[in-house]
Parts: C-alpha cells; sequence; structure tokens
DNA sequence: AACCTCACG
DNA sequence: ACGTACGTGAGGTTG
C-alpha cells in the first residue's frame, strides 16, 4: 500500500509565523529579512519527513491571487492583514521544498484546501493509495474517509483524526463538517456561520437533523430564540456552506504518482540555508562544510570525535552530562556520563565513576543540565559537585523555554538536534537495546549541546536582565534543593500505619451506609455513576445549570444540595476519608525510604510564576486546613533531639501587591500592622474596625484573594456564593475605597499587551501568549496572569532569596539545623534543640530582611514536635 | 491519556 | 455573547 503526505502550506507557514510573531520580536537574517515563519515551517517540513518517512508528499498552497468565490472580497478582507514580513516568506518557502525534494503546488481559482481534497479524493478511489492530510485546519476534517486521515496540529504535538474518532468526537459524519461550519462558522476562515450559534448548538442540531437542509426543512419543530437565530441567519448560512465546502474534483497537472518525495539536493538547501543564516539547520542536515552535489545526506547528531577520559584536561571549562533511567531521578539509574571541552568529547563509564571523582570536584569551570539532579546522583558515590557555574536547565527555564526532564526538547527548542530519550532507549515497557558506541554518541551530543549552547543562553540572560535572578538565586538555591532533597524527612510509620488501617474501617463502614440510604450499590468514586444515582434515581435537584449535559458532583455542588438528603453528607465524608487514605495514608507510606524518611523532589523549573512544584510525594498539599489534618501532619516528625519550626510570611502577596500597585491605604494596614482582611472590610464598608462583623470580614478577604488573582466578578461571586451583581458592587467600593488600585492594574495590562511579557520585582519573566488571542475568554484568562503572575511570582522570588541566604548562614555557623520543606510561603526546618533560639532569631532576621519592599515583610514563626504542632 | 475531584499556597 | 477566578500534584475512573 502507498502513503500519500497531503500536506497544508499555507496554514503551516502561518502558524509558523504566528506561533514566534506573538512575543513582539520577528526573528530576521542579518540582512533584515525576516525568517521566522521559514524557521518553523523547515522545521516542521524536516520533522514530517523523520517522522513519516513518505514515498509520496505534496505541499499545497494558496495562489493568493484570485478564488472561486464571490466571497473572495470579504476572504481576502479577512486576510488582508496579512503582514508583509509573512508575505515576503512565502516565495522562500516554495524554494525550500524544492530544495528539500518535495513537490509543491498551488492552483488559480482555487485555494490549497481544493487541491488537497482532489487528491485526497483521488488517493480515496485508487486502491493502491491510503491518504494522511496535514494541517491544523479543522476544515479539512470533511475529507475524512476510511482511507483518508487528517494530523490535527497542536500547539506542540498532533491528533490523528480518522473516521471512527470524528463520529465519535462530533456524532456524525465527517461529511457534515461542512454543516457544522454552516452553523457555527469560522473566523480564522472568514465564514459567518448563523450568528448566535456556537460549536454546542451546531453540533446538538446537525446531530439531530443529519443536515442544513433537512434541519430547515423541518424548522417549525424547532422553537425559541435558536428558531430565530437559524432563520434570520438562513442566507448566511447557505452563503457559509458553499463557503466551508472544498473543492473535490478540481482538474490538476499531475497525477498521484507525480508526487513523489525525491530527497534533499544538498547545495540547494546549503545555499538557501545560509542565505537565510539557519546555522543549526544547517548543522542538523550536515551541510556545514563541503558538500558534493549528488549525495543526499542523512541528519546526523554528532559528529565529535571521542578521547579517552583520562585524557580530559581538568584545568579547562568543560560540559557534562549524566545519562540516566528511571522515573524518579533520585531513584535512577546512571547510564553513563559525558564531558565536552568545546573540542573532544569524553565518555565516564559507570563502573568507573568513583575513579573520577576528582573531574567532578576540580575547580574548573563546569557546565551541565539539570546540576540538582546531579548532585543527588553522585551523592551516592560520595562525590560532590564543585565550580558548576551554569545550568542549562534553569537559564533555559529563565528564558520561557519549555524545561522538561528530557535534554532534547530545550535543545530542539534551541535549534539544536538531540533525539528525544525515548526514541533511543523505548520505553520502560518497551525497551530498546543500544549498543555501547551509540550510547557514548548520544550523550556526547548532549554535552555538546550544553557546551555550545551556554554562550547564547547567557545572552539572553543579559538581555532579559535576569543575571541576578540566575546567578544570585536560582543557581545558588540548586544546593540548597539538593540538600534538602538528601535530607528528607523522618515519618512516624507506624503511627501512619494505624491511621491508614483506622480510615479504612471508616471508609467500608461509611460505604455501607451510603448504599442503604441510596438503595443500591454503586461505586462511590466514579462521578459518572454517583450523579445517576443522585440526580436520577434519588432524584436529587441539581442546584445549578446543567453544562454540557452533564452534572457535576464536586463539593460545593454537593454542599448546595446537603440539607436534601442524609447521603450527601455521607458522600463529602467518604470523599474525603478516601482521599486521606489513598493520597495520604497509603501514598505517603509508598514513598518511605529505608531511612524512615521521605524525601521528595523538588521542580525548579516548571511553574510559570517561578514557584517550586513537589514531587514524590508532593510535600506541599500535605492537608492543614480541617482536622483530619491532624492525623496527618502528626505523622512528620523532627530527628531525636530536635524539634520542628515553621516560619511562614504572612500575607506576603497582599504585601507584595500592595507594594508594587502603591496602594497606601493598604500599605498602612501592613506598615501598622492591622489584620488587613478587617482593615478592607472596615474600608469597603465605611465602618470603624470594631464594628467588622465576621461576615464582613469574610467578604473582604475574598475579594483580597480576587485581587491577587486578577479578579473578575463572576469568580468573587462562586467564591462568595453571591450574585455577580452584588459581586461586582463589592469590587466597585474595593476600588474606590482602595484609590490607585484601578489605575495600577491598567497599567500592567497595557504593559502586558505592550511587551508580551510580564515581569516579577527581581525580574522574573513570563511571556503570555494568550493576550495575543482573539478568544475573549483566553485573552481574559491571559490578563488575569498578566496580574497575578508579577505578585505571585515575586513572592515566590523573596522566599528563594530568603532559602539561599538561611542556607548559608546556617551553614557559615556551623549549626545543626537544616530547612527540610518549603511550601510556597513556608519554611519547615529540623532544629537541634540547643540551638531553637539562635536558629529562631536567625530565620525572622533573615526571612523578614530577604527583600525590601514599601511595606514590612512580616513571618509568624512556631515551633512543635511534629509538624501538626508547628504550625 | 483525559477528565474529575480535591489537597495545598 | 461568551463562561471564568492564580499557581500546583495525585489518585481514581473511563474511553
Amino acid at each position: 500500500m502507498k502513503k500519500i503526505l497531503l500536506v497544508d502550506g499555507n496554514n503551516l507557514v502561518f502558524r509558523s509565523y504566528y506561533a514566534t510573531a506573538y512575543s513582539g520580536v520577528i526573528m530576521r537574517n542579518s540582512k533584515g529579512f525576516p525568517t521566522n515563519a521559514l524557521y518553523g515551517f523547515i522545521n516542521m517540513m524536516n520533522r514530517i519527513i523523520r517522522e513519516e518517512n513518505p514515498t509520496y508528499i505534496l505541499v499545497a498552497f494558496d495562489k493568493g491571487k484570485t478564488f472561486r468565490h464571490e466571497a473572495y472580497q470579504e476572504y481576502k478582507a479577512g486576510r488582508s492583514d496579512t503582514p508583509d514580513d509573512l508575505k515576503k516568506q512565502f516565495p522562500v518557502a516554495k524554494e525550500v521544498l524544492n530544495a528539500m525534494g518535495i513537490k509543491y503546488h498551488e492552483m488559480d481559482y482555487y485555494e490549497a484546501d481544493d487541491i488537497i481534497g482532489t487528491l485526497s479524493s483521488l488517493a480515496h478511489v485508487d486502491p493502491d493509495f491510503d491518504c494522511e492530510i496535514i494541517s491544523s485546519d479543522k476544515d479539512l476534517l470533511q475529507l475524512i474517509e476510511d482511507d483518508v486521515v487528517v494530523r490535527v496540529l497542536k500547539s506542540n504535538d498532533y491528533l490523528i483524526m480518522n473516521h471512527d474518532k470524528f463520529v465519535e468526537t462530533y456524532g456524525v459524519e465527517p461529511i457534515r463538517m461542512i454543516d457544522l461550519k454552516a452553523l457555527m462558522g469560522d473566523a480564522s476562515d472568514n465564514i459567518p456561520g448563523v450568528a448566535g450559534v456556537g460549536e454546542k448548538t451546531a453540533i446538538k442540531l446537525i446531530q439531530e437533523y443529519g443536515s442544513i437542509d433537512n434541519l430547515y426543512a423541518n424548522i417549525d419543530s424547532i422553537k425559541g430564540k435558536i428558531k430565530e437565530k437559524l432563520e434570520n441567519g438562513k442566507e448566511a448560512c447557505y452563503k457559509s456552506m458553499e463557503l466551508a465546502t472544498i473543492v473535490k474534483d478540481i482538474s490538476l497537472p499531475f497525477t498521484l504518482e507525480d508526487c513523489k518525495y525525491t530527497g534533499i539536493q544538498s547545495l540547494k538547501l546549503k545555499k538557501i540555508l545560509e542565505e537565510l543564516e539557519f546555522h543549526s539547520l544547517l548543522k542538523k542536515y550536515n551541510l556545514l562544510g563541503d558538500v558534493s552535489p549528488v549525495e543526499v545526506l542523512p541528519v546526523k547528531n554528532n559528529n565529535v570525535i571521542e578521547k579517552s577520559i583520562s585524557e580530559l584536561d581538568t584545568t579547562k571549562p568543560c560540559s557534562f552530562y549524566i545519562e540516566s533511567k528511571g522515573e524518579v531521578y533520585s531513584k535512577s539509574d546512571i547510564l553513563g556520563i559525558s564531558f565536552y571541552d568545546g573540542k573532544f568529547g569524553y565518555f565516564l563509564d559507570k563502573s568507573d565513576i568513583t575513579k573520577y571523582k576528582y573531574l567532578f570536584e576540580g575547580d574548573n569551570i563546569k557546565y551541565t543540565y539539570d546540576l540538582k539532579k546531579c548532585i543527588v546522583l553522585l551523592h551516592s558515590y560520595d562525590i560532590s559537585i564543585n565550580s558548576c557555574q551554569f545550568d542549562t536547565s534553569i537559564a533555559a527555564y529563565l528564558c520561557d523555554y519549555e524545561v522538561k526532564d528530557d535534554i532534547s526538547f530545550v535543545a530542539n527548542a534551541m535549534g539544536y538536534d538531540i533525539e528525544k530519550f525515548e526514541d533511543i532507549y523505548g520505553t520502560i515497557k518497551r525497551p530498546i537495546d543500544v549498543s555501547s558506541e551509540k550510547l557514548h554518541e548520544f550523550t556526547i551530543s548532549k554535552a555538546k549541546f550544553i557546551y555550545d549552547s551556554v554562550d547564547e543562553l547567557k545572552n539572553k540572560l543579559v538581555e532579559y536582565d535576569e543575571e541576578k535572578l540566575f546567578y544570585d538565586i536560582e543557581m545558588r538555591l540548586v544546593n540548597v534543593l539538593a540538600d534538602m532533597e538528601l535530607t528528607g524527612i523522618r515519618v512516624d510509620k507506624n503511627y501512619l500505619e494505624n491511621v491508614r488501617d483506622e480510615l479504612n474501617e471508616k471508609i467500608i463502614s461509611l460505604e455501607k451506609e451510603i448504599y442503604s440510604l441510596a438503595n443500591q450499590e454503586f461505586n462511590i468514586n466514579s462521578p459518572q455513576q454517583l450523579s445517576k444515582v443522585l440526580f436520577v434515581d434519588m432524584q436529587i435537584p441539581y442546584p445549578k445549570k446543567v453544562t454540557n449535559g452533564k452534572y457535576s458532583t464536586s463539593k460545593d455542588i454537593l454542599d448546595k444540595v446537603s440539607f436534601v438528603h442524609p447521603i450527601i453528607d455521607k458522600i463529602l465524608e467518604y470523599r474525603m476519608l478516601s482521599k486521606l487514605y489513598s493520597n495520604y495514608a497509603v501514598g505517603l507510606l509508598n514513598e518511605i525510604r529505608d531511612d524512615g524518611r521521605i524525601h521528595t523532589i523538588y521542580t525548579q523549573t516548571l511553574t510559570r510564576t517561578g514557584r517550586l512544584s513537589s514531587i514524590s510525594p508532593n510535600l506541599q498539599n500535605i492537608p492543614a486546613r480541617d482536622e483530619y489534618s491532624r492525623m496527618v501532619r502528626k505523622a512528620f516528625i523532627p530527628d531525636n533531639d530536635s524539634v520542628f519550626l515553621s516560619s511562614d510570611y504572612s500575607q506576603v502577596e497582599l504585601r507584595v501587591f500592595s507594594s508594587m500597585a502603591n496602594a497606601t491605604q493598604m500599605m498602612d494596614a501592613f506598615i501598622e500592622n492591622k489584620d488587613i482582611h478587617s482593615k478592607t472590610a472596615s474600608d469597603i464598608y465605611h465602618v470603624p474596625l470594631d464594628e467588622v462583623t465576621k461576615s464582613m470580614r469574610r467578604t473582604a478577604k475574598a475579594v483580597n484573594f480576587g485581587i491577587i488573582y486578577g479578579i473578575s466578578s463572576f469568580g468573587l461571586s462562586e467564591d462568595l456564593g453571591i450574585n455577580v451583581s452584588e459581586a461586582k458592587k463589592f469590587i466597585d467600593q474595593y476600588l474606590e475605597a482602595f484609590p490607585g488600585i484601578s489605575e495600577y492594574m491598567e497599567r500592567e495590562k497595557e504593559l502586558a499587551y505592550k511587551n508580551g511579557y510580564v515581569k516579577t520585582l527581581m525580574n522574573r519573566r513570563r511571556v503570555i501568549p494568550e493576550l495575543q488571542s482573539k478568544n475573549y475568554m483566553v485573552r481574559s484568562s491571559g490578563e488575569r496572569m498578566a496580574l497575578n503572575t508579577p505578585i505571585q511570582g515575586t513572592a515566590a522570588d523573596i522566599l528563594k532569596k530568603a532559602m539561599v541566604e538561611l542556607y548559608d548562614s546556617l551553614n557559615e555557623k556551623k549549626l545543626k539545623s537544616k530547612i527540610l520543606l518549603q511550601v510556597h510561603d513556608e519554611l519547615i526546618l529540623n532544629v537541634h534543640k540547643d540551638e531553637v533560639d539562635v536558629v529562631k532569631g536567625l530565620v525572622r532576621d533573615i526571612m523578614e530582611n530577604a527583600f525590601q519592599l514599601n511595606v514590612p515583610l512580616k513571618v509568624d514563626i512556631e515551633i512543635g514536635d511534629n509538624w501538626y504542632e508547628a504550625k
């Protein structure tokens, strides 16, 4: 069976352009020619060739001059904002395809879609051909047949849509995509659709009526608003249908057989890539040196000469990379370690690690990727790492790359070609046997990437003004976190086992009660079954409007109907206990290591705001709010002769906010050390402080939280259980009572729109592409991120800074006390009994002076014999 | 793998 | 007219 790939070239070029253009800066070569769309396009084509290894391929383009539709004028209007910088790149894209040996086609009067439609239908009738269409445009889904699939491109990966999957997703045949588009329209293709009808309604209508024609034939069976909309939009609907229909029978000057993939023409490609200054791609295609005109070159990673590890010069800077396997790194196996000195590669065999201890402990400059992991991995060999001044994973994180455990993601995002870990070693289920030769080659290619990319990342850190953040906070924090992970926290296993058994008994008896109240047995953990039992079988009224035809069984819904039937409270209790059981009793017990301690792993390069995250297990979400939390928190205990000290920042995010917004009234409250929520209540309700009621304080507290999250009246109303207009009133009163805040928020948003990113007080950056979205929801969400990130991020910066200072200070003073945990605004320390007073003073001093805001920082410190009591 | 639910800040 | 609070991780069910 032959297979032809049909690529929507226009779509790919557009996507590549807008994927990077949003950041505000368009990539250009030294002559100023825009290259951003080409870069993404070529990489994408390269990936398609690599992954699909096609024998037949065709890329279709719009000719952009004349189209079949009368609606051309409108079409053109919709696209007339195509930037010049983008238009210029199309001809070059076609040259590149030529050089890559890939056929492309464009045609007067027709769109790329029509060329693809025609070829797919040719492939469909030809028994020798299967067909795969590649695009992110859902319009093309109408072409799906049993032997025609569409690879729908998503932001980072893709989804294969075949006939069955389409039917499953939309509940109608693929050809009905036309009818759906005719109803719901498509802004990006300038298809109007029926005003007021969205995806949900469209799907429902077509599922019910089968087609547009049948829908209008039976228009009288529809009631209300929808009927009105359909009648008003009838003309637009039929017009849209015409626009949405892809032509499948144009006459093409070539056949499927003519679309053979012929492979790269090296010289041609080299010339174009050089002109574009795509050095990484030249490297990828191995086109750097002399290229013979006939040779079709394979893509190769690494042609570094490997020398014996004993020859590595320990006085020169070098990069190293530890290749390791295993899901949780501190428990994982080292496969080998590579070095690269700018010229040669070296490989250190696992069995020789101890012998070459000096390579890590010398004071020459070193670079690596995920230094914390390296420290933890080498700790068991009794090796420490000195003078590692640059961690690529952290630098890339600060430069807003998406950082994963697998180095290949960052490397490929930066234009280097490193194969994915999985592609080399397979998965746990299906491991691939890797020869020693390959292991050396792959591992060295990673060390080489680290070495080669240092300058580029350093420059970016300078450009973004993040050097201090990088060197003085994040790089120093690596050592602190490594130490915390290695130290771990002691857990009373026996006690926790008792808790587990106790919970189990309670759960079993609750289960019985619930079954008898419901008069049936079912899986309480299944939201689907539970909603049926409650809202269908037992007829408990659903307290909210039903969305998507589904009942939610979440806590806030159940809370609202708890008075209706005693089963509700039982279910809520069951839920709480089973969560406690599986997540915090069994879950934590499974994480206790042989040393009787739990060693969480902190991820320093994950969150979009600068916070840490904690995994395997997550020790940042141990219950704290209700009485049950006592049971779990009591299981965490200090070492012998020690106590826990917990120190948490009081209202740090609000303090940061008031300082950044220069909200003087709120700042005064902090300066005068007043209860902030009561003070807020007093100001928005215009009553004296001593007349603030509990309910007023609760409302004020909710609004304060809302401010931090980037307030919306809907969100506040949900939180307070009031209606939206009341919530809006509170917000208005708040903004009136605290002059400056509203202006501050507008300023922040404006800046975010202008720059495309926001910054914390320590210059941590977050790019917010959502702000460019045409979708109101997505854009508003972006605005909330723009408001929240500087606050949450600055608070994170502050605690990180305090951590490195405290860590150094404890070491310098030779104190035995150690930082064990970080939970976003608090630290938990194991403090030796002799050191309690001095450490308490030290912690307070360092945390409260970690950063100079326009208001004081304040910490609350508690001491206890377990985590519960220290809180 | 995606979704729901719920634990934390 | 949209359909929502910000940032996380984990376990369970379901497709």
